[in-house]
DNA sequence: TAGATTGTTAATCGATTAACAATC
DNA sequence: TAGATTGTTAATCGATTAACAATC
């Protein structure tokens, strides 16, 4: 590491980032275990992977273990506390008060990784002024207002696919910063806008055209 | 091709595979507005993405193209079709009858993209017997006899991350083939099981971790 | 000490990107 | 015809995997 380099943090790699979270939850049910200390291999074997796969992501995130004896279990946990930005956390609207939204709004376990979502937004009027997870749903016509006002930087889309990139837009005009996109359509934003999809169409998709493979080698 | 080629269709790369419906979303979108054809720059720059790897990807679902003119529009969407298996529609059981699986049980648009979620499962007692989407709420004790007799292929899990890996040895056990997990922890399962995850906890890692970066570069 | 395990450096592999040829 | 656009082959880049050194 360069003394020039005044960021001494690299960049985790997305493909790690993704898999930190496993590792995380993996750990934890291991702390509950009783076990202090873990190696790669361990790891690894019950998690279908390598050890040498374990050992780089463990790396990037920070980690350090002592040869022979493997990682300690509680200070991995921190760690990947501190890689995922568990401890740092943000506020969220949420826009689309659907299935989706009101599952989405029930998961107070997203305020234990970083994810604070404070109300919900909709254009139903039968929904407007219902509360979901203790949540308020307020009208969508007050978005832009309360984003300006409370400084709220994520916003979640889980709206149908067709209205995905007005209400995009509205947020981005309104100063939001990072999205959090559920519906399967691409969105339509400058560069300096964060936008992180959940597609379930494309994770469908792999499913079942590893499926009809299988199929197909059956014949 | 080479002759000696029984099976003539190159397996799609994963990350091709998941924006396959992406694409399919945006040409179904420009099918309505009445254009007949479109070339590769055009759809890349409304993706914000390359030319090269629009062509790559059509490539890869098997499209033609005609020089100068580009790609029919609705030729196109039928390769896709092709290519994510739509048209060949599998059934499935979902286990945990909880928000998110009263969510997806309530997305009927499954059933065009080749998934047809026929009944949940569930071993609350005040939700067994119940509806959710037109589709009935069983006894969870009741998925391996049933697995069995419909020779349903497909388990879709939205039980609490505890029980995942519990869940996914009944359906493995009960002839299951494929796994849709929703939960965050990987499920460990023999390797002629197809597991495909929508982590949830990973795309938000990725969210957080760039919204943190951002907010660190701005100082 | 010996051996298990981490740490580090190098090699491989595959996806992405680029360059250029073919063609309508 | 000329030029736009696809098709194809080559180069690059980055993630994964492998090899080996360091160390408790």
């Amino acid at each position: 590491m360069s003394p020039y380099d005044s960021n001494d943090k690299k960049a985790i790699a997305v493909p790690t980032l993704r898999r930190l979270p496993v590792y995380y939850y993996y750990l934890k049910g291991i702390e509950k275990s009783g076990r202090p200390f873990i190696s790669c291999s361990h790891i690894a074997q019950d998690m279908n992977t390598t050890p040498i796969q374990v050992r780089k992501d463990l790396e990037a995130a920070g980690a350090e273990g002592k040869p022979k004896v493997g990682y300690s279990v509680s200070a991995l946990i921190c760690i990947l506390e501190n890689a995922l930005g568990y401890q740092n956390t943000h506020e969220a609207f949420l826009v689309g008060a659907g299935n989706l939204g009101r599952a989405l709004l029930g998961y107070t376990v997203f305020e234990e990784y970083g994810l604070k979502i404070i109300a919900a937004f909709d254009n139903n009027p039968s929904l407007i002024g219902t509360e979901v997870g203790g949540k308020p749903v307020l009208d969508v016509a007050r978005l832009d207002d309360l984003v300006r006002r409370m400084n709220v930087k994520i916003g979640i889309i889980t709206v149908p696919y067709e209205h995905t990139q007005q209400t995009a837009d509205s947020m981005i005009a309104a100063g939001i910063k990072a999205i959090w996109n559920f519906a399967p359509v691409h969105i339509k934003a400058p560069e300096n806008i964060i936008v992180q999809n959940v597609n379930m169409a494309s994770s469908l998709a792999v499913l079942s055209n590893k499926l009809n493979e299988m199929e197909r080698e059956e014949n």
